[in-house]
DNA sequence: AATTCTATCGAACACTTTGTTCTGTAATTA
DNA sequence: TAATTACAGAACAAAGTGTTCGATAGAATT
């Protein structure tokens, strides 16, 4: 890929995650992105078709990478597995969060974040499904797996948009206990 | 309140929740809108400040009423109570949500569904806050309540929509069942 | 080094949307 | 009946959209 275009994404990118900061998405215009990103209109339409099509490839990028890292966590470390797990791979996850590499919760946070809650999501179900016995076990007798897998990530996510709004005043272990408490019993 | 006011604001309403069946919210514009209801450009603008408002106001009389509702059958049939409760209240409102009086299903399966969610979702809150136990039970050592509350009801809203997305082939029974396995320990 | 691509710039463009302001008209209220 | 209030419809400036074009500079190829 040439220089000049990975420069250009960078700029656009960074100029779309400070303008996420400031205000909704929905009153951010192009006119704005470029203006920040200091480049020419129609080099902004010649990467991006529309508005919507830049914030998903935010996306991909931002929650591409932290799956990834978590599910290496999981082949390194094993599958979630109780009380003597070493550190849970959600727990990892929520170390990873708040150290905030790519400002993520910034964005989780802001005021249109709902694209970037289903991203997160989405990807989480991917997590969730290899952490999960693959038969449904006692505790969940006669539902559907995929109504697991959704309630576990739903409530990953539900959880970290309390810590945020909470001000982050626990720690990722204590979260993890948390989270443990409530859905363990479908995770072991 | 003048009946003309009324007929306009029914008018919009309609005209509303009709166009957020066809497109996104971002896409709707204050145009599209006033030609649906037919009414001048002026009056609408007469009514409401911004299209943001239109959408507040919405979701305060929708998300009222079906809180309202919950409320009131919580004060007949008492507090969700384990397994003898006749209709929890919990069921109650998954059949309301299903007669979809005033689809409100619809709009929260529409594609900018954040704006309701958020509304839904605060409502619960509301109603789990009734439900719960007073004290801390034993299930919940050590986990501040508002985060069993938070859990609660995010972990409704997200079976609503997993509902949903399937096409909606579970009986509100059957989801009842469902919701008491993953969070009836805390609500009991 | 010279040449060919290719990304960017900047300006111009027709078009849509926005929110305001105006006048005349119809409905409601006193 | 008279005064008030809500609406329609038109016009308006301002801002944003998405496209096109020729010029310029950087990258790649020979």
């Amino acid at each position: 890929m040439d220089r000049r275009q990975k420069k250009t994404r960078r700029a656009v990118f960074q100029a779309f995650t400070e303008l996420l900061s400031e205000k909704p998405y929905g009153s951010i215009t192009v006119q704005d992105i470029i203006d920040r990103a200091d480049i020419g209109r129609s080099t902004f339409y010649a990467h991006f078709e529309t508005k919507d099509e830049l914030i998903h490839q935010l996306c991909e990028e931002l929650f591409g990478h932290i799956i990834d890292t978590a599910m290496d966590h999981t082949h390194t470390h094993g599958r979630y597995s109780g009380e003597n797990a070493p550190v849970s791979v959600f727990c990892h996850l929520l170390q990873h969060l708040q150290e905030n590499d790519n400002n993520i919760l910034g964005l989780l946070s802001c005021e249109s974040n709902e694209i970037f809650l289903r991203y997160f999501k989405n990807s989480l179900n991917q997590l969730v499904e290899t952490q999960l016995p693959a038969a449904d076990s006692d505790h969940t007798p006669d539902i559907p797996r995929d109504f697991i897998i959704n309630h576990i990530s739903g409530s990953f996510v539900e959880m970290v948009l309390w810590w945020m709004e909470g001000k982050m005043r626990q720690t990722p272990d204590d979260l993890d206990r948390f989270f443990r408490t409530v859905v363990g019993p479908f995770l072991i």
